[in-house]
DNA sequence: TATTTTATGCAACCGAGTTGCACGTCGACC
DNA sequence: GGTCGACGTGCAACTCGGTTGCATAAAATA
């Protein structure tokens, strides 16, 4: 059971956490590895829809609460009251949870490489978990039209 | 037409703003002000209830929005798809829109005092408007439970 | 007061996500 | 291979936060 590399493809990925690796699951997290940028619910049965692949809406919403159970996914929620996705690599998985947003097109970017650093000193009382960090902007396909 | 201030009145705020101060956007600014922290539509309706004032859903989610469009409130998305409004003060107008979230209780509290310094440098190509910080965690009245 | 403008109420609607339950499919075990 | 239990999928109905259209009420304006 190793960990998942980014070579390994989606097959692998779902045998590595010792589950089993149907239609479903496997199409879904092949189109999350394929993309740029983190999907939406719409996005992902799109995708799969045009590659031929057709499911009932509520598989894919437990596909994806299954992935990010299983630490193969993440989730985010974006401005515009949507869940987005995207799959969790070696490099990504303990990024800061940097997006960015797009006002004009509504896509939501992963910003994997950058480590946010804030600096921020809660009031006392608030114990600290976790941050989420979202910046809002065009997105450079919007910004050159 | 001067901005409104610190002590100034719901009422107050409203003519200041040249608009109408109809019962309703006085109730409503007014449970903002007096709260400690950012409100839900249904906290706000329930607390308007208790003072015995009670009015249509549909007039709450106007009268907020017409609020933010008047710069009397900011409206923030949290991660359970609801969206909080609080009461824009001198203090707090440009603040830099770092919230808290509880985990446990839900409840979301502006942390106007802490200006949030990211250092983020973007890709090649997108352009920066705003960004968003919000810090999950356990609230001060959870903690002590 | 008459006229225009703006706010409110009501009902129906929308879209993302959830729940319950029946059915299908897979793997384990005999 | 056949039987069983566990688990994945499909379908329908539902929840919930938020919107829209339109008729009515209440201010502002004249
Ligand atoms: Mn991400
Ligand atoms: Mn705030
Ligand atoms: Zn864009
Ligand atoms: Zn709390």
């Amino acid at each position: 059971m190793s960990a998942p590399t980014l070579t390994s493809s989606a097959r692998n990925r779902l045998l590595d956490v010792g589950a089993r690796a149907t239609p479903a699951r496997e199409h879904v997290l092949e189109i999350l590895l394929a993309a740029t940028r983190a999907l939406s619910h719409q996005e992902i049965e799109a995708a799969a829809r045009k590659q031929g692949f057709n499911f009932d809406r509520v598989t894919l919403y437990r596909v994806l609460d299954w992935l990010v159970t299983q630490q193969l996914a993440h989730k985010i929620e974006g401005q515009d009251r949507v869940w987005r996705f995207n799959a969790i690599t070696v490099t990504s998985t303990e990024h800061g949870h940097a997006h960015f947003h797009c006002t004009r097109c509504g896509q939501v970017f992963c910003l994997e490489q950058l480590e946010p650093s804030f600096a921020v000193t809660l009031p006392a009382g608030f114990r600290f978990e976790k941050a989420e960090l979202t910046i809002q902007g065009i997105c450079p396909s919007c910004a050159t039209d």
